[in-house]
DNA sequence: CTGTGGCGTATGCTCAACAGTTAACACCGC
DNA sequence: GCGGTGTTAACTGTTGAGCATACGCCACAG
């Protein structure tokens, strides 16, 4: 593997930035941030007892993530997201799995990349009579694994770029609609196709569980 | 500065922060600022003749793009593209013109995005004895254009997310192969197959538009 | 009912400063 | 000369105060 950094002692001491990025992000992927809502500067950088420069650089970012809409005069507001962004966002996610998934089936070793997928499935069952929250995250687990796993650092970089639309997406609707059942057994069929290689499968598979997903979300 | 605060038609007056960001996406894609070139922010915010604290939110958007890559203790440096992070960063835009590709050819009237395209074509035609940066640009506005015309503002938005990394490919690989052809020929395919709606021939073209385009930068 | 001017608010941007961390370099004893 | 050591300079991370501007709101006059 290419461990370019080193993993040192394990702790990596963050900056308030990204402190207050990872709490933003949660405040709005968790709804105590509703869709829609104004966000004022002063507020949340009294809120995260951090300045408002250093806060300024995090909405920035969130901005970019999609997470955020820009108003007329620079007013941030949480993004709200229709049924169509909802399928929009589903379409990009099912391109961009499909890429992953295509690479990993012309990888000649596919060995390691099937235990990891197949970990990362466990653990989705192991949670299936967790909290909603256990199941969202380890499913969004396996679908990262998945990305990582092809060695393409800009095909990661672009999915988890989605990723917190992705959560709005299922937070947005998908509380109303009740309890979902995340598809483990979609995740097996994924994983087979991969593991026989079979490039075509795979992407028609993800791409139908694309399209269900944000059925569910949206219906 | 400015006296009267003229509301001038059609213009937007872009913030300082817009105008930084465009003006080191332009220094980094241009090579003015070389790959592997350490960035101080004081030298940046002196020459941009802005604040530190506002380069820094366009830092952070440029990091977020891909343009420039964090050293140990956040120190910026621009990205230094190797030949497999070339292949990556097309086989990702690749999967990002198909989806694209395949929307349009579902659409029941494709007949502007038709038109608008056979346009974007017309100027690719008109520089291709222009400069390598016209070129370049028209080329752009084409993928661009074809992103756009789908109504998908995730697809776009992350079309665009890559569009730094894309001419960073151009550039590191690009002048030292010699002019390249933009392959005019190809996007006629691209338009064609769309007007017939053949999703399946659309999607092979781009793709093998794009490991050619590819396959030209690095070899 | 209308418009108009003031006031509060929030963003865009700047400046000055300090802490903490590295890298560079000069220095010193051996 | 050489290894260890101190000192310094360079940068980033972060803060706080502060100013200009633009927008919305509201009272008040017409």
């Amino acid at each position: 593997m290419a461990g370019a950094t080193a993993p040192l002692l394990g702790l990596e001491k963050k900056s308030l930035r990204e402190q207050a990025l990872s709490a933003l992000r949660t405040a709005i992927t968790s709804g105590e941030l509703a869709p829609g809502r104004h966000l004022v500067e002063t507020e949340l950088s009294e809120m995260l007892q951090i300045s408002r420069g250093t806060l300024r650089e995090a909405l920035r970012q969130l901005e970019q993530e999609g997470l955020l809409s820009a108003g007329p005069r620079g007013r941030l507001s949480v993004r709200h997201l229709d049924a169509k962004e909802i399928r929009d966002i589903f379409s990009v996610r099912a391109a961009l799995e499909s890429l992953a998934a295509r690479t990993l089936c012309e990888l000649p070793d596919r060995e390691y990349a099937i235990r990891s997928l197949r970990t990362a499935i466990d653990a989705m069952e192991a949670a299936t009579h967790g909290t909603l929250e256990e199941r969202i995250e380890t499913d969004m687990d396996f679908h990262r694994t998945m990305c990582r796993l092809t060695g393409n650092e800009t095909l990661l970089h672009s999915w988890e770029s989605l990723e917190g639309s992705i959560r709005m997406s299922i937070m947005f609707a998908g509380l109303d609609k009740g309890v979902r059942n995340m598809g483990v057994d979609r995740h097996h069929d994924i994983v087979a196709a991969i593991e026989t290689g079979d490039a075509s499968l795979a992407r028609t598979t993800i791409r139908d569980h694309m399209d269900q997903a944000a059925d569910n979300l949206v219906a």
